[in-house]
DNA sequence: AGAATAAAATGAGCGCGCTCATTTTATTCT
DNA sequence: AGAATAAAATGAGCGCGCTCATTTTATTCT
């Protein structure tokens, strides 16, 4: 077809604005997608020249929020924080953006930036994963700390992480405020070791 | 077919056992249920009598190990361990345990034990996870701390916990040396967010 | 022994995510 | 304008996990 980069640019929205649509309401496992193709107007193959799998494209969805959050968070910050209100300004932001698909936060980043799997063959989960870890590397940075191995670090963050989206995500408490005791909790403790070696 | 009972848990074993073999072999997701029907000489709905999905399928094998795990640490500890030590021992006997399925308990507990879904429509997967952290909360009885809500030790431990499985299931270092290293820092943390209530 | 019954085994078939040979369409030649 | 070309759209169809109406088989009656 020959079609023009405008064309293409608007297919991909539709889809991906078909997708979010049902995602909500539907379930992100009760949507298939064939129902996503339909909505967009498309055949279900079409789906597949635009993104590589249901979790991907559902992930390019998170994705573009948590970048966004990241972004909100650079701007917001006025530079005199210490390491742990960095940290939950950090997380915060990328939550703030996240909220609108709370509903169905849970089953995609758990296989797209899952503990288990590494590479997960979904690019915007692996980039969204080592982006969000550079940046609190860059954090780690700032503020001159980190004695302990760059490994363990980074495994007992993520785990730390992953912990509070998934709490977050189906955290029924008023205003969430049981992740905001999660998050303060899970931040002390992680400053807490890469600031003492002592073991 | 009224078989006997006996007969049954013979075709159970034997699905169990084509199941273990073949997800060694050939891994997790590139074996069918259909390759595990085969090989354990029964038709493929038959399976399904068995085992509701082949995810609790796998997961029984591994709650088996977990469970003589925590067996062997109930027989291994001496009593005048420390709080650190105690975990150190549970988890390092269900290592010990679970080696032999390295090849696949990635995917296996990403999904039944998983921080998102908190009900996994895996019975096997269910229990093995609370018989863990009920094993866990009496270790932190026994040495007589806990001063924060229950939700937040329950969610940091379960975070931490799954992060060390994560880790050692694809960790190639020698003797897992890194694990255990992740292990300590893991254990020394925790130990210290719920001994000290200082926030 | 033979009929009635209950329980387990069976495999055709469903719906899903996804693929790929084919068709359709826009652009680039002459 | 019309042929050649390149790129995207298409939907029939694959293989998977799993279901369920039907068949098979063991046990329990009389």
């Amino acid at each position: 077809m020959r079609i023009t980069q405008k064309a293409k640019e608007k297919t991909a929205k539709n889809i991906l604005r078909a997708a979010e649509q049902l995602f909500t309401d539907v379930g992100y496992k009760d949507t298939t997608t064939r129902q996503i193709a339909q909505k967009a107007g498309i055949a279900t193959g079409t789906l597949f020249n635009y993104f590589p799998s249901k979790e991907a494209l559902a992930m390019s969805l998170l994705a573009e929020e948590i970048q966004q959050g990241r972004g909100d968070y650079l701007k917001r910050r006025s530079g005199d924080e210490d390491f742990g209100e960095d940290l939950f300004l950090l997380i915060s932001s990328e939550l703030r953006r996240l909220k609108p698909y709370r509903n169905f936060v849970g089953p995609v980043l758990e296989s797209t930036m899952s503990l288990f799997s590494k590479e997960s063959s979904c690019p915007a989960g692996e980039s969204t994963r080592s982006e969000h870890l550079q940046m609190v590397r860059d954090i780690i940075h700032a503020h001159g700390f980190s004695k302990i191995p760059d490994y363990i670090s980074t495994t007992l963050y993520w785990s730390l992480y992953l912990g509070i989206l998934a709490f977050w995500s189906t955290d029924e408490s008023r205003n969430q405020e049981e992740t905001l005791a999660l998050m303060d909790y899970s931040i002390n403790v992680f400053t807490q070791t890469i600031s003492n070696s002592a073991l």
